[in-house]
DNA sequence: AATGAATGAGAATTCATTCAT
DNA sequence: AATGAATGAATTCTCATTCAT
């Protein structure tokens, strides 16, 4: 990637997060990116094309590190700690992409959504595999595990509308506080949240 | 309100929640609620005011509704599990106007975003004022009340975007089970939901 | 004329005058005259034919004063100081149809205006006249009668855009004035309005 | 400027004058200079920037001129001859300019508005200028200065209005007419238009 | 690599006018 | 007499995109 083209996919990720893909024109995109509005075109194909690959890098990195965690950690409660670890640090961090992806969706046309949605699928799988395998084993219990999923997902993307990181919580701190939200909200003891041993008795 | 004034409204909540408000045309709606486009403005003053009543009309029964919930209930632990049930309750039940509300905030133009955030703020500082609450009974245990607050709205918002009517889970049954996360969540003792009386040795 | 036909052509008087036909829309003038858009129509044929009415109205005024000041006086010297009042005092009192008047007739479809305009010439042609037979007397001296008859009228025209009913100067001075201006420039001589009679030696 | 540029402000000039601004739709001005509307956005802000443009442009030069004028005359009455000789010239040759100078001011916004009329206020300013000197020398004898500058720019104004080129009179017999009309008004002996000097008794 | 020029389609909104009540 | 409802056509202006240079 030219490091003009890294202008223009920063440009869109800023403008995009802050007034979506709707409300942002290719002349906004163009003067954000010191560029004129042909020239954006030598370094992306349509508005949506650069919408896409915007939203499949955030993925991609996504898909893999939970790839990651799932090879590193074995017991639901520490690969569902390090799960939460890895969602909230990448929405405190990548604010801008982690909004566009979860935002954006409805702006692409079918086609492209499909693509997009079955990479967030497979993401949101290594979360539904993990907490079935915490039912499975006892290590969590709830209800319904689709609901739960849905309601841990959504409550640590969250993180990206407010996190500050010139504010009073550090990150490191905010992502144990949500490993342990959630393994309160799954039913965890989640003072065991270094694996699925029992505690000392 | 006209019930052509109420198609134009039901209109322009289908489109913007599903399009995005800068996804919707003006042709669209007129098309979508069976009028001409010139004809849509007798009912409505510009787009963007259509926007602000349909989010304020929602935001208004959010807050009286929330309202209700703290003069009929005292304790921490009831209060919470009651806005958890009306808040889910009304995003699987209204699901186009509170994620029109949730979602487009950014479309509004400064003026009118500070009205609309206003009540949201409204809305928001009930949360808080029972989560504060808790913490001060005991009820509640959590490293940061305003960490919680988000972390509780955002998780329960969601609903709004999944919740299917003819599903397999019942809205009731959802709302309860939404309850119990929420309590885990806090780290309040769930089977006490009726009160903050300590339980029985 | 009803007492709301006049408020009508009232309020179009103030609107036409002040942002001109094109610049002034039928809800403006509704609004202006406190009725519904609809109920205008009750008043007025199109809004064409509302400013064509005025417009008439106004130069059968004028054109029937310019015949009246030709039945009551014989000199060119008297005849021109009398259009010369005539003019100027119908500017100053009645600046808004005068404007309307001066302005507007390029708003026109050409049949209208050369309604219109066949009126306007008709007035002027009062003034032509008195100017040929001041040339013909020897009471005026001008090169060409034509240029004299344009520069006058311009001239007095003006007063509708600035006159000032609460001003410095008394509308019957201004009259006054213009006619003096007038004759100077016309190369008569100013002392003897009264009549083209000889001054005593 | 750019030659295209150039027949954007040419096309306006002719729609704005014959038509007015509010009459001229930009379609209509898109036809008369050859491009498609959304070409003329490339050589143009806003369709009363356009306006503004043009008057500016016309009131530059005019004040210019004037200040010109006075530089190189010393009399009021040569200085009012030349002003007079100018003006009519100016709107003879230039009477698309002119007239819509003359007539489209009250299509300006406010804003707008006051930044044209400073500069007209300024080109009247000479007139004033000048009257007021030659009714301190004595050249001049009228009762209100302000209201032969009025009268005096109205009647030479008016020249846009009808002045044919290929006419019975030459442009520069008119203009010797017109000063000769305006130092008659102003009670000035027409024989001394070259200074201030008195005749030889 | 970069851009000024160009445009058909579309944006939101207003237009003058009609008509049923 | 009065008006709310309705609309096709028009308004000004911006859209995303292409292309010759």
């Amino acid at each position: 990637m030219t490091p003009t083209g890294e202008r223009v996919r920063r440009a869109a990720l800023e403008l995009f997060a802050e007034r979506g893909f709707h409300g942002t024109g290719i002349r906004q995109l163009a003067e954000h990116a010191g560029l004129s509005s042909a020239t954006l075109y030598h370094y992306m194909g349509t508005k949506e094309d650069l919408l896409v690959e915007l939203m499949r890098a955030s993925l991609e990195r996504l898909v893999a590190a939970a790839d990651d965690v799932l090879a590193h950690h074995a017991g639901a409660t520490a690969r569902l700690g390090a799960l939460v670890r890895l969602h909230v640090t990448s929405h405190a961090e990548r604010p801008l992409e982690t909004r566009v992806v979860d935002d954006e969706v409805h702006a692409l046309s079918p086609e492209r959504r499909r693509e997009v949605v079955a990479l967030r699928d497979r993401y949101e799988g290594a979360w539904q595999q993990v907490i079935d395998q915490g039912l499975a084993t006892g290590a969590f219990s709830v209800e319904s595990a689709a609901v739960a999923r849905r309601a841990l997902l959504e409550m640590c993307s969250g993180v990206a509308r407010w996190f500050d990181p010139a504010g009073p919580v550090a990150l490191p701190d905010l992502a144990d506080q949500y490993a342990v939200l959630a393994l309160r909200l799954l039913g965890a003891d989640a003072r065991r949240v270094g694996g699925d041993t029992p505690p000392p008795v």
